[in-house]
RNA sequence: UGCCGAAUGGUGUAAUGGUAGCACGACUGACUCUGAAUCAGUUAGUCUAGGUUCGAAUCCUAGUUCGGCAGCCA
């Protein structure tokens, strides 16, 4: 895959050391998801992490579904997320989940209530807080911390067998009400939730905590080298404590990197289901989601995204990363793979009037100028073409190069034309624009009798093809406070549609197919609406533009 | 006023006691049948104050700022 050396990092430099001392033989990582939603580009940054971490070092990367909440999972999840790692181009060795290992978790929480390192707690959660303590205050002890492990074993075997309620008793571990890390005050490792649970049905109804299961699940699969984000920095301590106090005969440490945060993208799980549940955006791979089904709709290719997180590098500082990286390394991929064409997206009639009635050519065009070994292709031209509505305007700005009354550009791969005349209507919209063209000027002839600054595209009305075309925008306003919620920093034009034009060398594109529209950007054929009769293009990117008007832009 | 961690151009990231470099962005210019790409160039940085050292982004001390942590979520 991609195998330009990395620069190094504290996680490659740990690695490095652990196996010159013979620590441990053999590299092994993970990737962690709860199915409780889809991936998006930050988790791209984990994957890429662990699975290529590993493959550095010729290790091996399990995917393991962290299902241990029955409330929040679901298998369209796990398909969903294997199928996105799948795409993103890495392969699991191992495919496990948490759940597979509840009996293990519960006899190991048996150990820790033998060796009175557990105990089961009758407190409301209400109360469990309470006497959590706070940041600076220590917390108390619960009163039923001293029960005895006989006690201990049968109340949590009853847990077991579902003779309480939701909520009624938890397996808390006994560690220091007193500690100043919030973790190690004698934490939850096991609830009561008598839930559904995708994977292990109704088989059990208590459920182990995050902080008591993943290392156990790490220490399973002999897992060297945990990798995680900094968020459960804290945790570490507890991880340990569990690894050690459990007697787990494989010992796996966990290091954490900082987490992806994307400017003016919406990074929370949280908040992406709300909106997939409100139905503000057309499912979790709406195009403008940062989600990686999002992005692969929207025509990202695996190969972009995979060179964008591995360009961040793996740091523990916090930062914000402009959304600019993601789309120049897009913009690089999709340069030397995409076909160019002529499609236009806002048309305007232009009529040629000296060119004959009825006369049709057809003519070559370089599909990829910068890759010549992709071939040519052919496109119509005729007496009647649309061209690009903000390629013309009645009262150019300075410095415009395109079409305005007496002005000539080249039509691309086609000839020179003069603006003529303009037709308005009754509102004094412009609805057409008159040209002459110079048979001399044809392209490929050889004519240097004089040059024109602009060359503007086109498509032949005779043949043009009805498409829609997407236009998208970030989901967040470009310059919100970003300490707004997120409800009032959603942005209303992240999505409009125009119905334009595409020429008939593209009219047998398929779903995921990626074009550039020459001067204006990369577009993919939405797999999703696009129908028989007609195609939906997706906005991937846009091309860069040096250009821009100056002053109010009033087209036409 | 607790614990943990981080601070290098606008952004991300290198330099592991020895010339502060790279990428993105922005801005110039060249070229151009894509105002793209390409090429050339410009811009701009070690949080602060002390200390150690021939020499500090790097080590030490203090401060400042920012982030994470008080789910029976992960």
């Amino acid at each position: 895959m991609d195998t330009t050396p990395s620069s190094s990092d504290f996680i490659r430099e740990t690695i490095t050391e652990d196996l010159q001392a013979g620590r441990v033989s053999q590299v092994v990582t993970r990737f962690p998801p709860e199915p409780n939603g889809y991936l998006h580009i930050g988790h791209a940054k984990s994957i890429y992490i662990n699975f290529g971490v590993a493959d550095e070092y010729s290790g091996k990367t399990n995917l393991r579904f962290d299902d241990t909440n029955p409330l929040k999972e679901d298998s369209e999840y796990v398909n969903a997320i294997k199928e996105d790692v799948a795409w993103l181009g890495f392969e699991w060795d191992g495919l496990f989940f948490a759940s597979d290992y509840f009996e293990e978790m519960y006899n190991r929480a048996l150990l820790l209530i033998n060796k009175g390192k557990a105990y089961v707690d009758d407190q409301s959660a209400d109360q469990v807080r309470e006497t959590r303590g706070t940041l600076t205050e220590p917390g108390q002890n619960s009163p039923y911390r001293d029960r005895t492990v006989e006690e201990n074993l049968n109340l949590f075997e009853r847990m077991r067998r579902g003779e309480f309620g939701d909520g009624q008793k938890v397996l808390r571990a006994k560690i220091d009400m007193a500690s100043p890390n919030l973790n190690m005050r004698d934490p939850v490792l096991y609830r009561i939730s008598h839930a559904v649970h995708h994977n292990t049905g109704d088989k059990w109804c208590i459920y182990p905590m995050y902080a008591y299961a993943h290392p156990l699940e790490d220490a399973i699969e002999g897992v060297t080298h945990s990798l995680c984000t900094l968020e459960f920095k804290d945790q570490r301590p507890l991880y340990d404590w569990v690894v050690r106090e459990c007697e787990m005969p494989h010992v796996p440490h966990q290091y954490e990197f900082g987490r992806l945060n994307l400017s003016n993208t919406v990074m929370s799980k949280r908040y992406l289901k709300k909106l997939v549940d409100e139905k503000l955006v057309d499912g979790w791979d709406d195009p403008r989601m940062p989600t990686i089904s999002g992005l692969r709709r929207r025509g990202f290719t695996p190969e972009s995204i995979r060179s964008f997180v591995k360009e961040l590098g793996i740091t523990v500082a916090g930062g914000e990363v402009d959304y600019k990286l993601l789309e120049h390394h897009v913009r690089q991929d999709l340069n030397l793979r995409a076909p160019r064409t002529m499609a236009v997206i806002r048309p305007l009639k232009l009529v040629i009037t000296n060119y004959p009635e009825g006369q049709v050519e057809t003519l070559d065009v370089k599909i990829n100028p910068e890759v010549p070994e992709m071939g040519m292709a052919q496109v119509r031209f005729s007496r009647e073409v649309y061209i690009e509505q903000e390629d013309f305007m009645e009262v150019p700005p300075p410095k415009y190069h395109r079409l305005y009354p007496g002005n000539e550009v080249r039509l691309k791969d086609a000839y020179f034309v003069k603006c003529t005349d303009v037709i308005k209507d009754a509102d004094g919209n412009v609805v057409e624009v008159h040209c002459t063209y110079d048979p001399e000027t044809k392209s490929g002839s050889g004519f240097t009798g004089r040059k024109v600054k602009g060359t503007i595209h086109w498509v032949s009305c005779e043949s043009a093809i009805p498409a829609e075309i997407r236009l998208y925008e970030p989901m967040l306003q470009e310059d919100a406070d970003n300490a707004l919620p997120f409800d009032e920093r959603m942005n209303p034009d992240s999505l409009k549609v125009e119905q334009g034009y595409i020429g008939i060398d593209i009219k047998d594109a398929q779903p995921q197919e990626k074009f550039q529209f020459v001067r204006q950007g990369f577009f993919n054929v939405d797999p999703k609406d696009t129908t028989p009769d007609k195609k939906v293009f997706n906005l991937i990117v846009s091309l860069k533009s040096s250009f821009k008007i100056e002053q109010p832009n009033t087209k036409g």
